[in-house]
DNA sequence: TTGTAGGCGTTATCAG
DNA sequence: CTGATAACGCCTACAA
């Protein structure tokens, strides 16, 4: 029952009746073969049931056909699809998929990173909480092993698939300000572990702050508030003169909107509110979602073929950032005249 | 800069000035040892930031300590989710993930098992269109290699992490009879590649039929339609006599909502809806979604589970079920008396 | 306690 | 065109 040894390149070629260098070069194509004995050694194969062992050519190629990736984690909608995008891009590559979470901590960051190093990964793509001052990042393209992020913004020495969310923010606050708003709030969650909540909130600062308006005031909260809508709520009512918020992502500004009607605050007469990242399920509500439209997918993508390119040879070249697109909603109007 | 020769555990007993194997036996701690070796030895590795070649250990051990996970896809959340729970269970287990996806494609799914058996994983966790007409993932496990299923019912030869969809669709069904529904349809996507759908649609009908009503209409949909909401509106509308719809899941089911406004029928006055898997925005909704809670985070974990226990020999038990739960909702009430 | 040697599966080199 | 043979990095009898 259990065929506990496979069958190798050597099996083969004594079926075949030749050396296992022939065999070789006849599986591979790597080399001259009579015709007789390529029809054997084919036959051979096909009757043994012959495949190679990854894991000897590995070892003889130095080269594993392993891509790791790591992300803070899968549970987050907006990871998951990249790495979806990662996948579809490896699909024809002939490597494989690595994959590790963090779970939004630098610790386990660094350490996913080794793992992934240590399982011999031929390059790396990752989303970190610090990429720039990650020992084990550097460390790993220093050995000479390809690094493309996902989600960050350029880094000096990576090659990085981003939307620029400076820019995003700044876009966010150019609507609000325009209708009207001026005591806004900025809603983060894990702003600390997050460049991309920092880079949202600096571009949403600077905006404002080129339109006049004092900065708008931060809410950072922490994952127990952000899933209870009444704990949501009482840090609303913390802040009961804003009038708009914007929300570092969507899953954010959904539950924002859940804690206003608890709070009887009507959505967007009373408060406006804005998400980032424009997930699908957005545009199905009954007040459709204002919010920052990106492609997390395409990030993935974007950093599949960046890092590509870096393993046969190219010099890595950083592309631009990846579009996006603010998308109105029912979520955002002007505020209420008292 | 190109540290392209790693350290190897040869160089280590070089510069320990000791034999390779005595430099195994020590960073193994696999055997005998003098003090003084040792620590020569271990001074050695940290000072050239010895790591073993996880391919060269792979060879001679022959194990790649990497266990193989294919899903449909990861931009479904719930597939997503799943792999964060395997992710989780094997954190710390020394084992490395290697995933794949098959965009709900049962050829790609035997050439996606396949791949991962070539890459000699020692184990696996799949989700497939028909894993039990998977001549790959037969072939897997007469090579011995263990192999545990995800979202599956039961199948001969497999154990699998699941939740009772036959018995879950069949609350549901409960709840809508409860109410007073008689005229009730079921909208599935993916309906020929999903045995999840159709064990829901069974145990559906089984329960309407168990009550004396007729078998709820089947309303099959694609992708397209599933993301247009007019498209989604236009069939609603070739169903006007319905009461109740179940869909799938709940990203179809809040679709279904979305799409009745656009008709102008109020949920759940006009039209109860409910969904399938409970996630977490269904209770942030306006109208919390009625809807079946369950866990795919935990399903990952048990198949994790359930893999690693095989993986150690030990003979595989089929796990319970785990448990769903009816979430109330308010998309789900008494159709309106006409 | 330590070292030598063989082998894991593959490919590349180099003679025949 | 073909076949030894030597790596690749590691572990483990078996000897010393």
């Amino acid at each position: 029952m259990q065929q506990k040894t496979s069958v190798t390149i050597r099996d083969v070629a004594q079926a075949a009746g030749c050396s296992v260098a022939t065999a070789s070069r006849v599986l591979n194509k790597s080399g001259p073969a009579s015709a007789e004995v390529r029809e054997r050694v084919e036959r051979a194969a096909r009757d043994l049931d012959f495949s190679f062992s990854s894991i000897g050519r590995a070892l003889q190629s130095r080269r594993s056909m392993t891509i790791g990736c790591l992300v803070p984690s899968l549970a987050n909608p907006v990871f998951a699809e990249a790495v979806q995008g990662v996948q579809s891009e490896l699909k024809d590559s002939g490597y494989q998929l690595l994959i590790s979470c963090s779970n939004y901590d630098e610790t386990a960051d660094n350490a996913a990173i080794e793992t992934l190093m240590s399982k011999d990964a031929d390059g790396l793509i990752a989303t970190m909480v610090a990429p720039d001052r990650s020992a084990a990042l550097r460390q790993a393209q220093q050995r000479g092993t390809p690094v493309s992020l996902m989600f960050h913004d350029p880094i000096e020495g990576f090659t990085t698939a981003y939307v620029d969310n400076f820019e995003a923010a700044r876009e966010v606050a150019r609507q609000f300000v325009r209708l009207g708003h001026r005591r806004i709030g900025f809603l983060a969650l894990r702003f600390s572990t997050s460049d991309r909540s920092r880079n949202r909130y600096a571009g949403f600062c600077a905006e404002c702050r080129a339109r006049g308006l004092p900065d708008p005031v931060l809410i950072e909260i922490g994952e127990a508030e952000a899933s209870r809508p009444d704990s949501l709520a009482a840090i609303l009512n913390d802040h009961p003169t804003l009038t708009a918020i914007f929300a570092s992502n969507d899953f954010l500004a959904i539950a924002v909107h859940k804690a206003a009607r608890l709070l009887g605050r009507r959505v967007p007469q009373d408060l406006s509110v804005a998400g980032f990242d424009g997930i699908e399920i957005g545009r199905l509500l009954e007040a459709p979602l204002a919010t920052i439209e990106t492609s997390p997918e395409a990030m993935g993508r974007q950093a599949a073929r960046s890092l590509l390119e870096a393993m046969q040879g190219q010099v890595p070249i950083q592309p631009p950032a990846l579009p996006f697109h603010f998308r109105a909603g029912a979520t955002l109007a002007a505020p209420n005249p008292e």
